[in-house]
RNA sequence: GCCGGUUUAGCUCAGCUGGUAGAGCACCUGAUUUGUAAUCAGGGGGUCGGGGGUUCGAAUCCCUCAACCGGCACCA
């Protein structure tokens, strides 16, 4: 006998081997109908599983929200059998549940194309429809070896093959159709409804590993109901409106052209925006750092001795001549990361002990090579600007310069509304240089450092472990933050380094007059300033808080006669810094205050003959159909609040 | 880089099975002086992504290159 605690706290003693079903069955059938599988101790299993040891059972209803992983593996099968049997030959590898939905990867000599989506989606409403149960086999080894590779499944025998001995192969049927599957399953595949929709066909890689086979994968999203779906699909839409490129284009900020893949034409208005992260920025490392500025072309020497020649190559730009180049045969190369130009100026001149920390910024234009497939408008480029610098510094320093950095990023962000913060600390990696002993140490003091962030923050920084990821040269901080619609994006990072400093022979006299080669901190907070404003365009859908907007304020007038007055009021605007235009076109009100909503400007003054005469403006906010009027020199006050920026507000 | 898709006016897009381009918005001109999300009328604008080929004839079919989009891989 077995005893089963149920949700409610009364316990009850089955006869071993008893199903869920059976159980589900025995104290209703309408709840044995409506339930779709069950929980064992909180483990979602299928409901036909005997239960063979004492556990708290719960039944998950299609209502249930575990239900809904299980919707989307169901469809993936579903999807499997709808393509083998539209596309015999086909081959299924794997499909699993994401995000939002599931995918499922094919092996096909000819790859699906958009067009096969609604053949394919309506044969699966046919399988739903067929209603047929999921049972489950188990299958020795050889069995499901030998049945696939009768069946011309090649991928699944590998699957089979990498499943490690001992552990049972669980075959799910659907009808006639089946698959290796580790499961659970609903009971039938009518459970799974039709709030389910393919998105998307997709090259990727089998196993992930770009040495591999190409195959066909199809995404699909599905939900517990078509509400579930419309919202989804809402937000999408939602998602797409706030688009950085689309943005870009919309509020004229930037442009990329053919000639230039990778690399962003920066429009007046969004070289404002960038300017004033800029000027930001600076005012927030006045304190500890100090600026410099590395030249962009080097020669390849010294890419060599930063061993960028060597494993880096890939993805940097040559430079040479282009007149005669029997003249200068020189190979240069355009700076892909600005440490080694940091090392140069530390090198410059002798470094006492008393000199570190060494902090050197720069806003450091940097151009990579990247894969031509990685780009993408601001977030992926070619050229770059970092808000990069090195801290040089001894190794007794360094927990305190990681501390110090944390804090800066983090106020950073939080500066931005960015208050969702994961700290990820990467640490050594396969491939990598230095003595285990300094590993040791170093992620021995970042590890100490990582606790430490977690405590000042009162646990409101979530902190995560990343083995292997850190750099050949040291371990890392991650630092990611969550936008608007709760996306993540990896923007700051923590390095430390005890390699480059030695590769180019730099060095302080210690207290005892000894030379010592100093820690290096690489650090960068933004990462790429291209890269962070796209990130804000998208977290504010456009509408920047008005110490980041390009156009803070425009003037626009009813009638020609308050003309005059308008331009006195973008004089005096302008005069106190604000960023101010005017409208005194020829156009109605109505039409100017469209068009300067969608250009998305968060402040029109509106100007009539009664504000020329009584020195006011009507003030209309972006987002709000209201309008109040006041004084000028109110409203200019009021504006200048606003539009101070967060770390001269403190 | 790999798989698939796309590329027509400044933007969004139409153009069937080949007969050498069209709409809306934007732009320009004129009229209108207007009170908080589109005033009316007229006009200009395209070597249909580049190159090559098939054809009497190509935006349309084929080849090729490029960029972009969606993924994958990459992301020091």
């Amino acid at each position: 006998m077995i005893n089963l605690t149920f949700p409610d706290g009364a316990e009850r003693s089955f006869a071993e081997g008893t199903t869920g079903f059976d159980i589900a069955k025995g104290i209703s059938p309408s709840l044995a109908k409506r339930t779709v599988a069950m929980a064992l101790d909180g483990v979602t299993t299928d409901l036909a599983d005997p239960i063979e040891r004492d556990a708290r059972i719960e039944f998950v209803t299609r209502d249930d929200p575990r239900a809904l992983e299980l919707i989307r593996h169901d469809c993936a099968h579903v999807l499997a059998e709808a393509v083998q049997e539209l596309f015999p030959g086909t081959q299924v590898t794997i499909g699993p549940v994401i995000e939002n939905g599931f995918y499922y990867d094919f092996a096909r000599n000819e790859p699906f194309t958009p067009e096969d989506l609604p053949k394919i989606e309506a044969k699966m409403r046919e399988i739903i429809a067929r209603d047929k149960p999921f049972t489950k086999d188990i299958w020795s080894r050889d069995k499901a070896k030998e049945v696939f590779r009768e069946k011309g499944e090649a991928y699944k025998v590998e699957l089979v093959d990498a499943i490690p001995e001992g552990q049972s192969l669980k075959i799910y049927h659907q009808g006639d159709w089946f698959d290796l599957c580790r499961g659970p399953h609903m009971t039938s595949t009518g459970k799974i409804g039709n709030a389910f929709k393919l998105m998307k066909v997709a090259g990727a890689y089998w196993r992930g590993d770009s040495n591999n086979a190409m195959l066909t994968r199809i995404y699909g999203t599905a939900w517990r109901n078509q509400e579930d779906l419309d919202h989804y699909l809402h937000q999408l839409e939602e998602a797409e409106k706030r688009d950085h490129r689309r943005l870009g284009r919309e509020m004229d900020l930037f442009h990329f052209q053919e000639e230039g893949p990778g690399v962003v034409f920066w429009h007046p208005k969004g070289w404002s925006l960038f300017q004033s992260l800029i000027a930001y920025m600076r005012r927030r490392l006045a304190a500890d750092y100090a600026e410099v500025n590395a030249p962009q072309v080097l020669d390849k020497s010294l890419w060599e001795t930063s061993g960028h020649w060597g494993w880096y190559k890939e993805n940097m730009f040559k430079v040479q001549s282009a007149g005669d180049e029997t003249e200068d045969e020189r190979v240069f190369a355009l700076k892909p990361m600005n440490c080694p130009g940091h090392v140069q100026i530390f090198k410059h001149g002798l470094k006492s002990y008393r000199d570190l920390p060494m902090r050197l910024a720069e806003f450091g234009a940097v151009h990579r090579y990247e894969p031509s497939g990685a780009l993408h408008g601001l977030m992926r480029v070619r050229g770059f600007t970092q808000d990069d610098a090195h801290i040089f510094c001894t190794e007794e320093q360094m927990a305190e310069e990681c501390l110090k950095i944390n804090d800066l990023i983090l106020s950073t962000y939080a500066d931005f509304g960015f208050e969702e913060i994961v700290v990820k600390l990467s640490t050594r990696p396969e491939k990598r240089v230095g003595s285990d002993e300094v590993w040791d140490h170093a992620e021995a003091v970042m590890s100490r450092v990582l606790e430490e962030i977690a405590a000042r923050s009162g646990g409101r920084i979530k902190t995560d472990i990343l083995p292997g990821e850190g750099a050949f040269y040291g371990p890392k901080f991650e630092y990611t933050l969550r936008d608007a619609i709760g996306r993540e994006w990896q923007c700051g990072t923590t390095q430390v380094d005890f390699n480059l400093p030695e590769r180019f022979g730099a060095f302080y006299v210690d207290a005892d007059g000894t030379k010592k080669p100093p820690v290096m901190i690489h650090r960068a907070i933004c990462g790429s300033m291209e890269r962070f404003t796209g990130i804000l365009i998208e977290h504010f859908a456009g509408h920047f808080p008005l110490w980041l907007a390009p156009s803070q304020v425009v003037v626009a007038t009813i009638t020609s006669d308050a003309d005059a007055y308008a331009e006195d009021v973008v004089a005096t605007l302008k005069a106190a810094g604000l960023r101010a235009e005017k409208d005194l076109r020829n156009e109605k009100i109505t039409y100017k205050v469209r068009e300067h909503s969608l250009a998305k400007v968060p402040v029109l003054l509106v100007v009539g003959r009664k504000e020329a005469a009584e020195r006011t403006v009507s003030i209309r906010r972006l987002g709000s159909p209201n309008q109040t009027s006041m004084t000028l020199d109110e409203a200019l006050a009021d504006l200048l609040r606003e539009a101070r920026p967060p770390d001269l507000s403190r």
